[in-house]
RNA sequence: GCCUCUGUGGCCAAGUGGUAAGGCAGCGGACUUUUAAUCCGACGAGCGUGGGUUCGAUCCCCACCGGAGGCACCA
């Protein structure tokens, strides 16, 4: 037997099934199933690997060494011989390793694709080299299969860059065989459950993350060439607020008492502006307690970002360039195209008050500062329902967030928000009416969100007890009083420029995808049905 | 939460009210310059789960489970 593989398959399962219904022993449709059952687990891919694994041990060897020595990676071999002329062999040895992504045999000649982090290269292996046992060996390994290679640097007739393997080692033996070589894996349910075969196979799926790793690194330089310092503040709260959202809510038992993850990043930050840091941002997962859909999901990642003796149109500045500075990093342009229409990201972007720009897009005018009833009519004459609780300020939020808001598709700053639907926004310093806030539009979606913050502990607990009014009606998403914050400002916190980038959305723009969850390695799912201990029997 | 679509062997993918194409992978064989290698051969699923209708269902109906898109809500 020329590859060891035990012989003598064990009848699996047979022994542990209820016995056949003696009254109609040759109808039990159970035997059947078991009798099909175990011709399918044995023909099964996996059943044959663990037996070829059974074979490599007895042959001493172990299908899950402990280590290898690379001495460089795939990219750095092609930047070195990239330029070899079809047809030539070198002398340089280097040894490399990864995954076997393919596997061409042709008699004594075998031809493999090895792939690691950095790019794939052609494995060319001989049988004149290797000896016909070792050979032999070679063609046992499976796609899939991590193998560690070393061999001479050499191209093809046709010019393929290639390793002429001398020697190899098989580094881990893979059970389950990869997707289809060529169609791959594309149902979006399987990429996103089982990312790792995602991300071995589909080349798309590790760009995104690549995109997503480069903009995130782009923004922590920048801001830290800023002089910003980067903190970690708590994930789990004692109180809600923030942001008005929804939290989830989990308890803590040393303390018995209700917790809460954090929705924002707000609060912690700006006690370390009293606390005189000057400049801090944090990159954090924060959590919300809502639906799914392509934009949104449970967890998301965002960045906050305060600088003291800002105001916003500094936080304006910043923000043109941490996204533009990220879009380089991650995609080497300022221009991202988005189904067909291009992007300039390049600073800097148009800046328009929200009133100016609605006036603008729709022909309307209307201003926070009107009489209720006449912004409630202009709502009317646009077609769009109305509550009686809505002051003009929610009226104009409304008409900007229906009707205007998608229709930006260039990098455009929105400034100057309503008083009423901007809460934890400093006032305007010339207009009682309005908030010193802006966000950033690109693609009809908001991107990013900005404020001169709020910093008089006076207005501020009034604030934070008109929403706890609300939670106290049963609004879920209405944080609480946040004292202890109320009485850090009190110390006094200098005044600030905020700003709040959505990093998965940023990630999708630059990224050129649709669906929040293409740039999320683990999404949120359902749990997954009917995976159990039998889906893994040990043959 | 609601609406629409969807779920076929490890992966991709046809299909019909009458009892499951094909491709890739895997297995056996041939082949020392292939590139989704090629050629030959043998094998593998009863069609997400549970009910129902029917002489008979993968295909029709119901419920449930998973997924996608849209709506509502939000970053």
């Amino acid at each position: 037997m020329p590859s060891g593989v035990p012989q003598g398959t064990p009848q699996v399962r047979k022994t542990c099934r209820p016995s056949p219904d003696p009254e109609h022993p040759m109808a039990d449709p159970d035997l059947t199933d078991e009798v099909e059952q175990t011709e399918e687990e044995r023909a099964s891919i996996r059943a044959q690997r663990l037996e070829k694994i059974a074979g490599l041990r007895q042959d001493g060897v172990d299908p899950y060494p402990y280590r290898f020595d690379r001495d460089r990676t795939v990219s750095a071999v092609r930047e070195q011989f990239g330029d070899l002329a079809a047809g030539e062999e070198t002398e340089v040895v280097v040894r490399l390793a990864g995954r076997l992504m393919l596997k061409r045999e042709q008699g004594r000649l075998t031809f493999g694709q090895l792939r690691d982090r950095s790019g794939e290269v052609q494995l060319f292996v001989s049988a004149g080299v290797l000896g016909a046992e070792r050979f032999a060996e070679f063609n046992h390994l499976d796609r899939g299969d991590w193998v560690g290679v070393a061999g001479t640097v050499m191209t093809t007739k046709k010019g393929e860059l290639s390793v002429k393997v001398a020697e190899f080692e098989l580094l881990s033996k893979a059970l389950r065989p990869l997707p289809d070589k060529w169609k791959g894996l594309s149902d979006v349910d399987a990429r996103y459950r089982q990312r790792y075969v995602d991300l071995t196979v589909n080349q798309d799926a590790r760009r995104v993350f690549e995109v997503r790793f480069a903009a995130i690194e782009a923004i922590r330089t920048a801001l830290r060439d800023r002089d910003y310092l980067e903190v970690e503040t708590p994930i789990l709260n004692l109180q809600q607020g923030g942001a008005t959202a929804r939290p989830f809510i989990t308890h803590y038992n040393a303390l018995d008492m209700q917790t809460y993850l954090r929705i924002a990043l707000e609060l912690p930050l700006k006690r370390l502006l009293v606390g005189g840091l000057e400049r801090v941002f944090e990159i954090g997962r924060v959590f919300r307690n809502e639906g799914i859909d392509t934009r949104h999901n449970p967890e998301f990642t965002m960045l906050e970002a305060y600088e003291a003796f800002a105001d916003y149109t500094d936080m304006m500045d910043l923000t043109e360039q941490l996204v533009a500075g990220a879009a380089l990093a991650a995609t080497g342009s300022h221009v991202v195209s988005v189904r067909g229409v291009d992007i300039d990201l390049s600073p800097s972007w148009r800046r328009v008050s929200m009133v100016e720009l609605i006036e603008e897009v729709l022909g309307v005018s209307i201003h926070p500062s009107m009489p209720v009833e006449q912004a409630r009519a202009i709502l009317d004459g646009l077609g769009l329902p109305s509550k009686p609780s809505w002051g003009a300020g929610r009226c104009t939020h409304e008409v900007y967030d229906e009707l205007v808001e998608h229709t930006v598709i260039q990098p455009t700053i929105v400034f100057d928000h309503p008083r009423e639907t901007s809460p934890l926004a400093k006032p305007h310093r010339r207009d009682p009416s309005l908030v010193e806030r802006f966000e950033v539009i690109v693609d009809g979606r908001e991107l990013a969100n900005a404020y001169s913050e709020l910093n008089d502990p006076v207005e501020q607990l009034a604030r934070f007890q008109q929403e706890a009014a609300l939670k106290a009606a049963g609004d879920p998403e209405a944080g609480d009083v946040d004292l202890d914050y109320v009485r850090a400002l009190e110390f006094g916190m200098p005044p600030a420029g905020g700003l709040g980038i959505g990093i998965d959305r940023l990630t999708m723009l630059l990224a050129g995808v649709e669906s929040i969850r293409e740039v999320i390695l683990f999404p949120t799912l359902r749990p997954e049905s009917g995976l159990t201990d039998a889906d893994f029997p040990s043959v």
